[in-house]
DNA sequence: GCAGGCGTTGCACAAATGTGCAATCGTCTC
DNA sequence: GAGACGATTGCACATTTGTGCAACGCCTGC
């Protein structure tokens, strides 16, 4: 089918027009759906393309239409388990509707982010699609101020103009607290980061409000950075006391196994007769045999459809600084005790 | 510092221009490195670019340059803790050297692969980075008749053409078994996949023929694609026969953490005292208080060190098709009784 | 004071593409 | 057969940027 060229460099569709024997207008109409092309040329043109492994040039024809079709997603943390099915599906769905997704990871130091993210802006971006709520606001700020089409996932600071998809964080925090206390979970510990994430922070809240309204009071861990660690940290500060707690609300799953393991091989608990633990996420091991954790499940195929729906709409109108906020549903396993 | 501008679009080198009062040139100039600019005339262009927000658009720069700066990742079942550990590693160094990565799922349906993929020539990729044995080969072909520079990572097949990282699975393979063959093993299986990529087929190959110099069989196991489930679903299959096996080599962590949980959960089996297991890559669960998993290290560091090194050498010159091969170090944690 | 040289600047062209407009070609109808 | 109409094609210009070349201005040295 395609030969190897002589030159290191790409075809230009120049060189496919002459070898087919038309203009170049001819070829960058047989490339232009709904242009107007006669069969016959259309035929030479693909034939004389395929011939010399032509490939459109999107970063000239990007030049002429305001659609780059590159669509940015930044996020700290992409080796998440919650992330990587995040990036995951939100990939599959750009490419479902002819984008491609340009990956901005924030992890480095933040001279590093500054840079890559003036990267971003430099290749005109469609969009911007923040995926978590660890890269700093001026960030965010520099992207709206400059034009970008602005998505939010899971960041519930108010910024006036970009679009936001939430979770409803206290809602589920609270059905979580609800969950434990029919349980009969009375000593009830809050495992936490210290990332302090609005929408860990509204976990954080949510739960912590509703015990107050059962006349409850709740201890919270922060022991690191969210993750296992910190998690299992948190399970060793909070078991060795006294007056063990008898339940955990995990504002992550990452958190909920690391504690989880350290209850279970650190003091040797039974999970959950002895203690009852909540996580948030649904990331995949928390169904595995080892936790099958009792859990939030992030919805993000529905993430994932509303930002390709937004994107598509984009094509017509402006952003409009919508706001969506979908339910995180429980997901029943075994780590509560039936009630 | 910068203002919202009236229009839509992005800002121009001409309109910063017009505002400094200097010409086009200047404004381009300020931007390039090592370029002649006064310092005041380079100051008045700043100070209008910032007033603005302009930046410079890489689209057209690389109409220019051969460079674009983009490098495509292609790769399925990115959402895998390896995978994803892998993108986390790239995509910092690629941003340190002031690349971009350019991320293809190609896990969705083959049409949509291939649409995938041919955008990806279309931006003038700098480099192609093939991350796992699943896309098809005749993508890769593909790639490289377009004259794009490919990196294949952990593809033992042996193309002409692109640049190969590899990590030495067969040595690797020869260990595991020698380390359940000191600790007493003799009726072994080894737990794979029916995915069939040719580093998990090396794994196995490796294995099975350092226990056939041992005089020693070994049953192979392939319950589905690679993944938890597969390595439960083996585990079911392998442990329910009449004569168990003592040992197990899984060709993934994650197949040997499904491993595990069935020999655990469903079995009630002690590890390692009734069973030993192996496991290959070390995602992060393998060190996780619940399974304590040994196993062999992907040098995935090393491997992002070395894609660094070839990308910026291909600024002097061409892709030379080069081989590195890395080693695989086992990890020694607690699922192999100690000799 | 003048010539020479160096640093700086602007013009114009290059890169690869999309598209409006006019010209051309073919076909259909009367 | 001729006119008209519709489809197709090519020209030229647009998009944004980098850069060679020539000109310009300024400073220095004689």
């Amino acid at each position: 089918m395609s030969e190897l060229k002589p030159g290191r460099s790409f075809v230009s569709a120049q060189q496919v027009a002459e070898l087919a024997g038309v203009s170049r207008s001819a070829v960058s109409r047989t490339f232009t759906d709904g242009a107007s092309v006669s069969e016959t040329t259309r035929k030479k043109v693909l034939e004389a393309a395929d011939k010399l492994g032509y490939h459109v040039n999107h970063l000239a024809r990007s030049l002429i239409h305001e659609d780059s079709g590159i669509v940015c997603l930044i996020g700290a943390d992409i080796n998440t388990p919650y992330h990587s099915r995040l990036i995951d599906a939100i990939t599959r769905r750009l490419q479902a509707i002819s984008r491609v997704a340009m990956v901005i990871n924030t992890s480095g130091d933040s001279a590093s982010v500054e840079a890559a993210l003036r990267q971003t802006l430099n290749y005109r971006a469609n969009a911007t699609i923040v995926l978590s709520g660890t890269p700093p606001a001026s960030l965010i700020n520099t992207c709206i101020n400059s034009g970008q089409h602005v998505i939010l996932i899971n960041r519930d600071d108010h910024l006036a103009g970009p679009e936001s998809i939430t979770v409803d964080n206290t809602a589920a925090a609270r059905e979580a607290f609800h969950m434990l206390h029919r349980a009969g979970c009375r000593r009830i510990a809050v495992v936490s980061s210290n990332a302090g994430t609005p929408s860990l922070v509204a976990r954080e809240q949510g739960f912590e409000e509703a015990a107050r309204e059962a006349g409850l009071a709740v201890t919270i861990a922060r022991a690191g950075p969210t993750g296992y660690g910190a998690g299992f940290e948190a399970g060793r500060l909070l078991l060795s006391g006294s007056d063990r707690p008898d339940a955990a609300f995990c504002v992550t799953d990452l958190l909920a196994c690391g504690f989880m393991d350290a209850a279970r091989v650190e003091f040797g608990m039974d999970v959950p007769s002895e203690l009852c633990v909540v996580g948030f996420d649904d990331i995949e091991q928390a169904g595995w045999a080892s936790y099958q954790l009792t859990t939030f499940r992030q919805p993000i195929d529905q993430i994932a459809d509303h930002i390709s729906a937004l994107l598509e709409r984009e094509e017509i109108g402006p952003a409009t600084g919508s706001r969506a906020c979908f339910h995180a549903a429980p997901v029943w396993r075994r780590t509560v005790r039936p009630k």
